[in-house]
RNA sequence: GCGGGCGUAGCCGAAUUGGCACAGGCGCCAGACUUAGGAUCUGGUGGGUUCGCCCAAUGUGGGUUCGAGUCCCACCGCCCGCACCA
C-alpha cells in the first residue's frame, strides 16, 4: 500500500492557507525576493504543460522563503480577452459570468497542485477596481502626449472585426484566428512606445539576467538601422520625396524611384499620367490586398507614374514607380531603387527591363545577381575606389554639405495601436467633443464601466456604440453634446503594469503606493513563456518607463531576472487544447499525488528546453516519493542506537554533498539534476537503512532530505516532517548549509592517463602534490605496459590527473 | 534571406572551468520475495573477454591541444524568431 497522498494533500493545503503561511508585508528589515509568473488567462482547464510552470514558480517561492528571503509571489488574472467575448457571443452569457466561473476553476487546480501565492493580492484585469487604473494610466499618458488618435492604415482582421497591433499579425494572419489581415484607413488611439525606443534598446544592456535570444529578439523588433535621408525631385513639378537608404554609397546606381501605393504624392504623379487609369487600378488594388496575398504573388508587380526624379549625385532621371514592395510604414515610404546592389530592386528592374548599373565591383567569379558585399565602389565619379564603409561616410559628408540629405537613424519600431472594437476589455476614459475635440474624462469619474449590452458580436465598431446611455454624454469641457469614445484597449496595456499593482493591490486611492512599490520593485524573478518576448515584455518595459518619467517607480527596468521556460510536448507539437494532444492531470493527481506530479514536472528535462511527455514518468517520481516515505514511517525506532563508526559518517557525508549539489542546482535552474541528485540519496539511504543504520545518524540524514524535497514536493515531506516528531512548519524551516568538512573528499580519484586514455584509477589524498601524484602514477603497474617505449612528458593536473605523454 | 539555438544510450537526459563520457529516470531482461504481481527488492542492459581487462562511441569531415561532447573551420539535419524593413 502506498502512502495515502490525498489526505496528506488536503491537510497541508488547508493549513498553508489557514495559517497564510505565504502572505507577506514589506518588512524593510529583510532582503525581499518577488517572484511573479506572468499572469494568466483563465481559461479553464490546466494541462501538464501549465503545470510545469507553476511548479516552478512554486518551487522558487517555498525554496527562497527557506533562504531566509521576504518572498512575494502573487497571482492575479489577465482576465480580459476574446475568448470570453466569443463563448459570449455564441452563448449569451455574460463575459463577467463565463470569466469568473474560470477563475475559480484555476484556483481550484492551483490548490490542487500545491501551489502558494499571497491571495490577498489577487487581482483581475475586467473588475473596474483594476482597470480604472487603466484607465487613470491612459490619462496619464493622453496628458504626457503619449496616446493620440490617429487617422491611420491598421491592421484589420474581417473576422474578429477589429484591428490588431503589427504584433499580433502573423505571417500576414490573425494571431488569434488565422483570417489573412487586410489594411484599413481608420481612427485609432496609440501609445507612442516610440518616444522611448532609444531607451527601451540601450537598456537591453542593463538585462544581463535576461535569456540572449529575448534580448536578441527585442533588439531586432525595434529594429534600428542607420543611413541616410535626401530628396528626390520630381521633374517638370516642383514637388519632391525623401527617401532612406541604409546604402547612401550605392546612390550612382539609382536607375529608378518607388513608392509606396499610400504614399501622399502618389495621386499627383500619377494625375495626367499616359497610364493614369492603369496606375489608379493598380494603387486601388494594392491597398485592399492583405499583406499575405502582397507576398503570395511572388514575382514584384508595380507600375510607371510616368514621372521622373532627379538624382542629386549626378543630375541623371530615373523613372518614378509605385509598387507594393515598398512599404508606407517603413522609412519614407519611398526609396531610391539600386539594383545592382539590392537584390529586390533587380528582381523588379529585370521584370520592367530597368538599367542595372553595379557601384560596388563583385569578387572575381562573382555568379550572383545583385552583389550585397563589400568591395570597391566603381562607376561611382568621387567614390570610385573606396570600400563600402568609406564610401557611405564622404558621400554622406557630401549630402550633408550641399544641404540635400543627411545622416539618419530608422526604426522598424511602431507606435502601439491600442484601440480594439470590441465589448470586453477596458474602455478608453475619453469623451469626443464636436467642439473641444478629444476630452479626457475627469479622474473623479472613472472608473468609466462597461454598461451590459444585448449582443456581443461586433459590427466594425465595439457593441458599447450600441448603447446610448453610454455613448451620449455631455462634454465634461462645455458641457455641450458629446459622444464617449467606444473603443477598448489592447489587454496588453493590462498586463504592462499589473505587476506593479500586486505591491499595493487594494489600494481605492491611487494605482499604487510609490513607496510600496520600492520595496518590492524590481521583480527579481519573472517566469513566462518565450512567446511574449517582443510583445507583452517590451510593453512592460515601456510603461515602466513612463511611469518612472512621472516619478511613480524608481526602477528603469521592470524585470530583473528573467526565466522562459520550454513547453511540453505531446505527439510533436506543444501541448493545447487547440491541437487536441492535452494531457490532463486528473488521473494522474488520482494514482500518484500531487508531489509525484511535481517532481516529475521538475525532472522532465532542463526548464529552459521543450521536454517530451512520458506517460511513465509520474510513476518512477512516484516510486521514488513512496519510498522516501516507506523510510520515514514506522521503521525510525527500530533502527539501532550506537556509537556512529566510518559508514554512518559516510552516509553523512553523501547527504551534505547532495545538499550541496541540490542548493547550486536550484540556484541555476537546473531542477533536473537537483531531483536526480535527490533520488541518487534516497538509494543510498535505503543501502544504508539496509546495511545497519544508527538511528542518530539516519534521523539526520533523512532530515536533511525532507528540507531538500520540501520545495519541491512540499506535501509529503510537511506531513513526514511532522510524523518523524518536528513540531515545526517545514515551509518555515531554513534551507540548511552544508557542512564544508563533511562535503570534502577523504581521498580523491587520481586518474592516470597514457596519451590520453585512462590506464588506472588510484585513491589519493585530496591535497597531493604534483611530485607525488606523478611519482604514484609513474609507479603504477598497469601504467608500465603503456609506457614501454618510453616517456615523453608528464602532465599533471594533482589531485585528479595525471597524463603521461608516450612514444 | 537575416538572426538565435540544438544534435550524447532503445527513449528523456547528466557532464559549472578543455581533464574519468553517459549521473538520474523511463523502457527492456533476469533473479528474489510471493497463492499471485501491474507491489517491493536485487542485478543486468554498446561490443569483445582468458572476467584481469580491452576496444568502439557524443550528427559528418577536418583542425588546435598532452588531452575535445565542450574551443575553431566546413558540411549535414532539426527547432525557434524576424522577414519585400530599403
Amino acid at each position: 500500500m502506498s502512502y495515502d497522498f490525498a489526505a496528506i494533500e488536503a491537510k497541508w493545503q488547508d493549513r498553508w492557507e489557514g495559517q497564510r503561511v505565504f502572505n507577506v508585508t514589506e518588512d524593510p528589515a529583510r532582503e525581499k525576493f518577488y517572484n511573479v509568473q506572468m499572469y494568466p488567462y483563465p481559461s479553464g482547464d490546466l494541462h501538464m504543460g501549465h503545470l510545469r510552470n507553476y511548479t516552478y514558480v512554486d518551487l522558487l517561492t517555498r525554496y527562497k522563503r527557506m533562504r531566509g528571503y521576504n518572498v512575494l509571489s502573487p497571482m492575479g488574472w489577465d482576465s480580459f480577452g476574446l475568448p470570453a467575448e466569443n463563448a459570449a457571443i455564441q452563448t449569451g452569457i455574460h463575459p463577467r459570468v463565463f470569466t469568473e466561473t474560470q477563475i475559480m476553476r484555476m484556483k481550484q487546480q492551483l490548490r490542487r497542485l500545491g501551489a502558494v501565492y499571497d491571495w490577498d493580492r489577487e487581482l483581475a484585469s475586467h473588475t473596474p477596481e483594476f482597470y480604472r487604473w487603466d484607465q487613470w494610466l491612459f490619462l496619464k499618458l493622453f496628458e504626457r502626449g503619449l496616446a493620440y488618435k490617429q487617422l491611420a492604415p491598421v491592421n484589420w482582421c474581417p473576422h474578429d472585426q477589429t484591428v490588431l497591433a503589427n504584433e499580433q499579425v502573423v505571417d500576414g494572419l490573425c494571431e488569434r484566428c488565422d483570417t489573412p489581415v487586410v489594411k484599413r484607413d481608420l481612427e485609432q488611439w496609440f501609445f507612442r512606445i516610440t518616444e522611448y525606443t532609444d531607451r527601451l534598446l540601450e537598456d537591453l544592456s542593463m538585462l544581463d539576467h535576461w535569456p540572449d535570444r529575448v534580448r536578441v529578439m527585442q533588439e531586432n523588433w525595434i529594429g534600428r538601422s542607420e543611413g541616410a535621408l535626401f530628396s528626390l525631385a520630381v521633374e517638370g513639378s516642383g514637388s519632391s520625396f525623401e527617401v532612406f537608404t541604409t546604402r547612401p554609397d550605392t546612390v550612382f546606381g539609382m536607375t529608378f524611384a518607388v513608392l509606396a501605393p499610400e504614399h501622399p504624392l502618389v495621386d499627383e504623379l500619377v494625375a495626367g499620367a499616359e497610364n493614369e487609369e492603369e496606375a489608379r487600378q493598380y494603387i486601388a488594388r494594392a491597398r485592399v490586398t492583405s499583406e499575405l496575398d502582397r507576398l503570395a504573388e511572388g514575382e514584384k508587380s508595380g507600375v510607371f507614374t510616368g514621372r521622373y526624379a532627379i538624382n542629386p549625385v549626378d543630375g541623371r532621371r530615373v523613372p518614378i514607380f509605385i509598387a507594393d514592395y515598398v512599404l508606407l510604414t517603413y522609412g519614407t515610404g519611398a526609396i531610391m531603387a539600386v539594383p545592382g546592389q539590392d537584390q529586390r530592386d533587380w528582381d523588379f528592374a529585370k521584370r520592367y527591363g530597368l538599367e542595372i548599373i553595379r557601384t560596388v565591383a563583385p569578387p572575381e567569379g562573382f555568379e550572383g545577381e545583385a552583389y550585397l558585399g563589400d568591395g570597391p565602389a566603381i562607376n561611382s565619379s568621387f567614390l570610385d575606389g573606396l570600400a563600402v564603409a568609406e564610401a557611405k561616410q564622404k558621400i554622406i559628408a557630401w549630402f550633408e554639405e550641399q544641404g540635400t540629405g543627411r545622416r539618419s537613424i530608422q526604426y522598424r519600431l511602431r507606435d502601439w495601436l491600442i484601440s480594439r472594437q470590441r465589448y470586453w476589455g477596458c474602455p478608453i476614459p475619453i469623451i469626443i467633443c464636436p467642439v473641444d475635440g478629444m476630452v479626457p474624462v475627469p479622474e473623479d469619474q472613472l472608473p468609466v464601466i462597461h454598461p451590459d449590452v444585448a449582443d456581443y458580436a461586433p459590427e466594425g465598431q465595439s457593441p458599447l456604440a450600441a448603447v446610448p446611455e453610454f455613448v451620449e454624454v455631455s462634454c465634461p469641457k462645455c458641457g455641450g453634446p458629446a459622444r464617449r469614445e467606444t473603443d477598448t484597449m489592447d489587454t496588453f496595456v493590462d498586463s504592462s503594469w499589473y505587476y506593479l499593482r500586486y505591491c499595493d493591490a487594494h489600494n481605492d486611492s491611487e494605482i499604487f503606493d510609490p513607496d510600496k512599490v520600492k520595496y518590492w520593485m524590481p521583480v527579481d524573478q519573472y517566469v513566462g513563456g518565450v512567446e511574449h518576448a517582443v510583445l507583452h515584455l517590451l510593453y512592460a518595459r515601456f510603461i515602466t518607463k513612463v511611469l518612472h518619467d512621472m516619478g511613480m517607480v524608481e526602477v528603469e527596468e521592470p524585470f530583473h531576472r528573467l526565466f522562459t521556460q520550454g513547453m511540453l510536448v505531446k505527439d510533436g507539437a506543444k501541448m493545447s487544447k487547440s491541437k487536441g494532444n492535452v494531457v490532463a492531470p486528473d488521473p494522474y493527481y488520482e494514482r500518484y499525488g500531487a508531489d509525484a506530479i511535481r517532481l516529475f514536472e521538475l525532472f522532465i528535462g532542463p526548464p529552459t528546453d521543450d521536454a517530451t511527455w512520458n506517460d511513465n514518468g509520474v510513476e518512477g517520481t512516484f516510486r521514488f516519493l513512496d519510498r522516501v516515505w516507506r523510510m520515514g514511517t514506522g521503521q525510525i525506532g527500530s533502527i539501532e542506537e550506537r556509537e556512529a563508526g566510518e559508514a554512518d559518517r559516510e552516509i553523512l557525508r553523501v547527504a551534505h554533498r547532495t545538499l550541496r549539489k541540490v542548493t547550486d542546482d536550484i540556484e541555476r535552474f537546473h531542477f533536473n539534476t537537483a531531483v536526480a541528485a535527490l533520488m541518487s540519496f534516497g538509494n543510498e539511504l535505503q543501502d544504508y537503512l539496509r546495511n545497519g543504520a544508527e538511528r542518530e545518524t539516519f534521523t539526520e540524514a533523512y532530515r536533511l532530505m525532507l528540507l531538500m524535497l520540501a520545495p519541491m514536493a512540499p506535501h509529503i515531506s510537511h506531513e513526514l516532517w511532522e510524523s518523524t516528531g518536528r513540531g515545526s512548519m517545514l515551509a518555515e524551516e531554513a534551507w540548511p548549509d552544508w557542512d564544508p568538512e563533511l562535503v570534502a573528499q577523504q581521498t580523491v580519484t587520481l586518474v592516470v592517463q597514457v596519451n590520453g586514455k585512462v590506464r588506472d584509477r588510484l585513491e589519493v589524498s585530496p591535497d597531493i602534490g604534483q611530485e607525488e601524484a606523478e611519482k604514484l602514477a609513474l609507479a603504477s603497474p598497469k601504467v608500465a605496459s603503456w609506457v614501454s617505449r618510453g616517456i615523453k612528458r608528464v602532465i599533471s593536473r594533482p589531485p585528479s590527473l595525471v597524463n603521461i605523454v608516450s612514444e
